[in-house]
DNA sequence: GCAAAGAACTTAACAGCGTCCAGATAAGCT
DNA sequence: AGCTTATCTGGACGCTGTTAAGTTCTTTGC
């Protein structure tokens, strides 16, 4: 549907690849200016394009951002991905260490991060970007049904959703308040940004959920 | 046009009561296109007056949102003191009804909660909206000095205040997830809305952290 | 009792935004 | 070569927040 005729010399169109550098714009907007700060103008100034190029590229505004939350959405999965293999065999370990990616993710990616999880700003319809999240999201669900003993294609029982629920919540919710410089006034004085993902961090994921349940129900 | 209003012991200026009719359009306009959907002119239009009028009730656009804001913050107060009360003298029974307090609150009043976290839409130094902010953090607090048995203004131990952050992590989470719609995934065929507050939320809590100090030495 | 003061509001304007449209330009295809 | 198609420009439209200057009405001072 794109181009498969020649990727041999792929760029020497008329621009160059303005695409990727519109995406690379719009991340850096972000990041300078929050998500809100963000227009479809200005990634087209600094692309160094009329106002109304992107359109060539993507359908409008939220097209873009859809392509940079799909990237996001991507990348996020690896994280979660290499935490859960970081953690081996242990259920509960694997959860750790999955939280601890989560977390990071989100504090090293907060133009990512914060536009990922700001439904509105983008279309889930985008192509890929419904798989990019749920795949995220069954990485965690995996390792709750390990945790439970409950095969993988089976549902989960009440608890063991609650106890998933309860385990996304904090993560999540850590997440936000840090990223929301919610957590700044505790951190004051103890070491400030670097202190939140050090020291609070850990501290918190100690009091992660425990299931209810050992491996034989 | 001129609707008859009712300005009691107050002076029936030139309008009336624009102020407020400014705040109940802003809740109004949020509830039904979300925060972003926000127009200072649309809120106007809908008072009826032109769009230069809010400036002399409000400096600006985030002023008009400061307010609302600062509404939100001290119901949400009420609401967890409350929750609070509810509990009783135990200190895990406090939290509990706490945590259902808070993610009922945002349930209820999404329009308010959502804008209540959305640091950039307010000024956090809009008169007495840091107190309110600042009071409704003190009661998730208190319930966990008495958790942990430490007198109320002494600073938590660090174990305790990764509790505290993971409490409050849990139901800042699940609320940030349910009002994103994150959740409604998992509660499609189960009740839609009404399962998330009915069935995963007890399920939840249920996973609520327990203080790992035992209360009296 | 009446004019001065000032609060509440309007009208008009400005710059910036997203998006649509008609054209220009350059690259690839036959 | 000619033709087609992708890419980008420039201008326009209606929307936004905010400011400036002018108008209408309420309150206050004398």
């Amino acid at each position: 549907m794109k181009s498969p005729k020649k990727p041999t010399k792929k760029r020497a169109y008329h621009h160059g690849d303005l695409k990727d550098q519109l995406v690379a714009a719009a991340e850096a907007i972000i990041l300078e200016r929050g998500v809100d700060g963000f227009t479809l103008r200005e990634a087209a100034r600094r692309a160094g394009v009329s106002p109304a190029a992107p359109a060539h590229h993507f359908k409008d505004a939220k097209g873009l951002l859809s392509e940079v939350a799909l990237r996001g959405f991507k990348d996020f999965g690896d994280a979660l991905d290499a935490g859960d293999k970081r953690g081996g065999v242990d259920p509960q370990a694997r959860l750790r260490e999955q939280g601890m990616a989560y977390v990071k993710f989100a504090l090293a990616n907060p133009a990512r991060f914060q536009l990922m999880f700001r439904a509105g700003k983008f279309d889930y319809a985008y192509p890929g970007l419904a798989d990019a999240g749920m795949r995220a999201q069954g990485i965690l669900a995996r390792a709750v049904h390990a945790a439970y003993g409950i095969p993988d294609g089976e549902p989960l029982t009440p608890d063991a959703n609650g106890f998933l629920l309860a385990t996304w919540s904090i993560v999540h919710g850590f997440a936000h308040l840090a990223l929301g410089g919610e957590l700044d006034g505790s951190a004051q004085g103890k070491g400030g940004k670097r202190a939140i993902v050090e020291s609070f961090l850990p501290l918190t994921l100690q009091h992660l959920p425990v299931p209810k349940v050992p491996r034989k129900p």
